[in-house]
RNA sequence: GGGUUUGUAGCUCAGUUGGAUAGAGCAGUGCCCUUCUAAGGCAAAGGUCGGGGAUUCGAAUUCCUCCAAGCCCA
């Protein structure tokens, strides 16, 4: 199906054409001022200096040359060169039934297949409001991908092999130091059981990293069995791996309720199998050199304005670092998923390191085809003072101490409705509500810029948030539920029109969000259209409507919206109510 | 010190390849529930787009310079 500003691009370069301006690249786009008209062309400004020609002369050219067609109406030239007009109705009315029905169609599939790193959580630690832009945006942008038709995989890419696996091993060992994990002379099976509950390993790792901040022999400690644990003992690789088991389930119940959905639960350990091989592949083939001890990859570039610093595979000790574990992973990614495009999901401050992998890939041709290799970075969490945000206490805030505030406060305002909900329905309204306006307000700020941490924000049910949403689903869904399915042909109302406008740019804001993977395009359109919505709402009677073809016309409009709505939210992964 | 990002209303943020009167939300002001959920709608108010210079018919947007802040690598 051919949208509606290409057939008006088309329209329009072909007047340009017959009035003597043979252009390629002539757009129409939304008029800027609503009363001049619906859409508007610029171009007689950009070709004035080609044509010497004032823009207004060749605005009128054009006009002049514009073809009869039963789209654009009422068109005029505006100073200093504007083309304005507007869409005729009936042609707006049927063509926002085909729109819909296009856009409710599968796409064609892109044949590209694509994985997504975002997640980061760590083993045996609680998630902080760090993680939350992460699972939040990756989520939307792998829906989002789905949606244009790629084939999507996401990895929660755990971080399972640091200093805090050392840390919930000693903890282990303090409490029950006579297990058998801990005999080095033991040669048997381990137990198949963890000797911990998910509770306990909740309150492992805090405690411990609390202690080793002020003890300094236990925190060497804590480093001695890390090291051994990366060394291979068994003991502490069996007990490892109850951590980690423990841990996803952990973890999966906080991201379950980010409707984080990962397809991957695999971890930076995961990728250790390709790492001596990797290693010894980039120093046989000759890429890299030793330097203080160190083994680096040089990558900078001629063109580079100063040197980046070097890719460190093996740090002076001969241990590999962080960016070799990330090689491998890519590695493994090319190996086991076969895949065409990696998009890291991380923090803005993780670009470098990032710059310096994907040279390293590069550099050394250890991948068979050609994976494309995305950074894709957010803004950090500050604190008003600009900061990383830290709660009084100097620690990051919990995402479960955030999510729990912001529930009380839904649960308030849902006790108050005037509608008489049931105890479980307050609780299952006010979770719903909760959690869509912790995505929305992360989600709806570009991702690229650091944001200020504020709870009230978070907490805000009003103006452009989640709930404002959510409560606009609920106001169309209870009209709909009020009405009888009328059978008569949909007729666009001349009141109505920037409504049905506002429906078609959909397919702009998806765009605008898949090609520069930013799902606050998605935000910004859920916002305008339910505002869109909410003025036809306040303005119009619906169900009391005595003209039967004017109120059809207005519930089909309602309905739509109503799934137009919905489908923006579940891009973004925000789940939806039908009453609140 | 080098690199990098940012500076737009009291606060939090939008602002398409330079284009008409720089837009939202929150806070504050005034209206609107005897009709569909007021978590809403309408209206007004709020700005030297960090400062200065340059290019242009035209700059928040491009270039230069200065100021301030964040981050990364030292």
């Amino acid at each position: 199906m051919e949208l509606l500003v290409d057939k008006l691009n088309k329209i329009f370069t072909k007047a340009f054409c017959d009035a003597g301006y043979d252009e390629s690249e002539i757009k129409v786009g939304e008029c800027a001022i609503e009363k001049f008209g619906d859409f508007q062309c610029q171009s007689p400004l950009f070709l004035a200096k080609k044509y010497h020609k004032a823009p207004f002369i060749i605005a009128n050219d054009v006009l002049a040359h514009l073809p009869q067609n039963d789209m654009i109406q009422n068109a005029t030239v505006a100073n200093p060169g504007y083309i304005n007009f507007f869409v005729d109705n009936t042609f707006l009315a049927k063509y926002l039934e085909e729109y819909l029905q296009e856009v409710e169609k599968p796409r064609k599939p892109t044949d590209k297949k694509v994985l997504i790193d975002y997640g980061g959580a760590n083993c045996a630690k609680p998630l902080h409001v760090g993680h939350l832009r992460s699972a939040d945006i990756g989520e939307a942008i792998k829906r989002i991908s789905k949606f244009m038709g790629d084939d999507c995989i996401g990895d929660v890419h755990l971080g399972d092999w640091g200093l805090q696996m050392g840390m919930v091993i000693y903890a282990v060992w303090e409490k029950h130091p006579d297990l058998v994990y801990f005999d080095e002379n033991y040669t048997g099976e381990y137990p198949k059981e963890p000797p911990f509950s998910m509770e306990e390993l909740k309150v492992m790792y805090p405690s411990i990293s609390q202690r080793a901040k002020e003890d300094e022999i236990l925190h060497e400690k804590v480093k001695q069995i890390t090291y051994q644990l990366q060394q291979g003992r068994r003991g502490y690789v069996a007990l490892w791996r109850h951590i980690i088991e423990v841990s996803k389930k952990l973890i999966k119940q906080d991201y379950d309720k980010l409707n984080a959905n990962f397809d991957l639960w695999l971890g930076e350990s995961d990728s250790k199998k390709y790492q001596d091989e990797v290693i010894e592949y980039v120093i046989k083939n000759g890429y890299s050199r030793v330097s203080d001890g160190a083994t680096i990859v040089d990558i900078s570039l001629p063109e580079d304005k100063t040197e980046i610093p070097p890719f460190m595979l093996l740090n002076s000790a001969g241990a590999a670092l962080y960016s070799t574990t990330e090689l491998a992973t890519i590695v493994q990614r090319e190996r086991e998923f076969n895949v065409d495009e990696i998009i890291y999901v991380v923090d803005n401050r993780q670009e470098l390191h990032f710059t310096q992998v994907f040279r390293c890939v590069k550099k050394t041709n250890i991948l068979k085809k050609n994976i494309d290799l995305k950074f894709v970075g957010f803004g950090t969490m500050n604190g008003p003072d600009g900061k990383p945000y830290k709660t009084r206490d100097g620690r990051a805030m919990g995402l479960n101490d955030l999510m729990d505030m912001v529930k009380s406060k839904a649960l308030e305002k849902v006790s108050q409705s005037k509608i008489g909900y049931s105890q479980e329905e307050i609780e299952n309204i006010s979770n719903v509500v909760a959690i869509s306006a912790l995505k929305f307000a992360d989600l709806c700020v570009l991702r690229t810029k650091d944001l200020i941490f504020d709870v009230d924000k978070f907490c805000s049910f009003e103006g452009k948030t989640g709930p404002y949403i959510l409560y606009t689903i609920t106001r169309a869904n209870s009209i709909l539920a009020k009405t009888e399915k009328l059978s008569k042909d949909f007729c666009l109302l001349e009141e109505d029109r920037k409504l049905a406008l506002s429906l078609i740019k959909f397919t702009d804001a998806v765009k605008n969000a898949y090609e520069k993977s930013a799902p606050s395009y998605i935000c910004d359109y859920a916002y305008s259209l339910a505002n869109e919505f909410n003025t036809f709402y306040a303005k119009s009677s619906i169900i009391y409507e005595e003209n039967l073809e004017k109120k059809y016309s207005k519930i089909m409009l309602t309905n739509y919206t109503k799934n137009m709505l919905k489908k923006c939210m579940d891009l973004l992964a925000i789940n939806t109510l039908e009453k609140m």
